[in-house]
DNA sequence: ATATCATCTCCTGTAACAGGAGAGTCAATA
DNA sequence: TATTGACTCTCCTGTTACAGGAGATGATAT
């Protein structure tokens, strides 16, 4: 019989974890001297202590330690409980290498531009969501004004409900100065009829979205700002497969050259998977 | 202005992150309505969250991340920052690698043998110590009770201080039946004088010593379980690189063949590193 | 007016302990 | 025998980044 500092240092493990385990259930001291409250171990619960710690190093919780000692588990049981660990580990491998990856690419970055690389580019996965569209070429940007007034005013109508900022798809693949082919939508909550002009569907999901917010004019800033996010996706390994939006997330209509949010988007996918 | 619905929406995060990033004052909203508590936020706060998101992507925790966002930090202080986090990256890597190696020998081991495999084996570092010790060839069984007793009473007489479990250590490279060559130590608190036969030395410590608990006679079981250990140790990789140990925990003096608990230590060391 | 949201604050829980306060115990020494 | 100093006890807090829920109030639409 030891007590517990003792026993503690013969397993190699703090007192303050035998105190744990001995509240979770996990080793309780073989006798406890009721007088004083003082724990006394058995040499043989070394071997348990000893059990615990290998299957704390290979990932697993005190709680599933815990089960798989105490309920005698058939051997096919526990061999699912290791592969679901060999999973999760797995995962976990993956996803530090990504990180390992991104920061790479920041460290990269920091060397050679000597300056904060951007911290505003997120990926994000954007749903499917049913909209009133409509779509012209050879749109000027006035143009773009009016066709938002029009939809928004037919959608009013029809007793449509917005749910979610309004969009531009730019379809054009090359930019181009004077004839684009620009698409505007209005996501709304549920169908209504459309027109000649108006179609009413459901522009499809994408699954990984590049996304940078300008807040600003719209003028050379702003194309600097598109150009940044075109560079962070060619830098983190990603490539354009889709026509981009633009997101008006706010838009102060008072003045048209005034301040506006807007989020640029390009679809995308990974290089080499 | 947004509510802190539409804003969580336009940022993909919850409303409970978005309460949390303003109680530890990551993101507080621009304007709160004194009257009943509503935050309001601005689309400008979008970038700072996405800000957020991305320094999360790397592993910092939010207090490093609200440091590195109010206080300017220098590009070098950033960059340090970002480095040490590269290491503690590359150390979980290198942690969750070493899992995945043991529950690869793990699994290999349930499928071959179809049983759990052994879960008391641990390795361990020791520590040197200070020890009294005698050392003789051609030890028979008999013989070592006799060289514990009399070191043990030398020991006393001197007024030493065990501080921890007598143990012997077999010199031997190779099992002979006969003839051994084997010592018995006995930690001490503080230095002793010696004698012709009585050594008083401090052992050194050991890296890595693969242990494994007995409890039983000493008999034909005791052999297997010396026979697992050593199966263990080439199985995961290590080989054994100095003389083996048997740590007396517990002996019940009163029946010499009855229950012992020793611990079998080799002293080991990883294969190709 | 009412029903349905949205939002608020406050509380608890998570995993596996570490650290410390304050009090009682043990073994050895003076 | 009294006194150290080492040990141990219980109880409480803190760690991380939120999630979940209770109970109350506010906003919005029918």
């Amino acid at each position: 019989m030891y007590k517990i500092g003792d026993f503690s240092r013969l397993c190699q493990v703090s007192v303050k974890t035998l105190h744990h385990y001995d509240e979770v259930g996990l080793v309780r001291p073989t006798w406890v001297d009721q007088e004083n409250g003082y724990r006394y171990y058995s040499a043989e619960q070394i071997a348990k202590v000893r059990q615990i710690l290998n299957l704390k190093a290979l990932g697993l919780s005190l709680d599933e330690i815990s089960t798989l000692l105490n309920d005698s588990y058939s051997i096919e049981q526990v061999q699912n409980m290791i592969l679901e660990k060999q999973d999760a580990l797995q995962q976990l491998m993956h996803d530090t290498q990504n990180r390992l990856d991104k920061i790479d690419i920041w460290l990269k970055q920091i060397s050679e531009e000597e300056q904060m690389p951007r911290l505003d580019v997120i990926v994000k996965k954007v749903e499917p969501m049913l909209v009133a569209s409509m779509r012209e070429k050879t749109v000027s940007g006035n143009r773009m004004g009016e066709m938002f007034g029009e939809l928004g005013n037919y959608v009013k109508n029809q007793g449509g409900k917005y749910c979610g900022p309004a969009m531009s798809i730019n379809h054009d693949i090359e930019y181009q100065e004077s004839c684009s082919d620009t698409e505007i939508v209005c996501p709304i909550a549920a169908p209504i009829p459309g027109t000649d002009q108006i179609t009413i569907y459901e522009i499809p999901g994408v699954e990984a979205m590049a996304c940078l917010i300008y807040q600003g004019a719209h003028d050379a800033e702003c194309d600097a700002a598109h150009e940044a996010l075109a560079k962070w996706i060619e830098e983190n390994g990603y490539r354009v497969n889709g026509p981009d939006r633009l997101v008006f997330l706010h838009c102060d209509d008072q003045d048209k050259d005034g301040k506006a949010i807007v989020e640029f988007q390009y679809p995308v996918e990974r290089i080499c998977e």
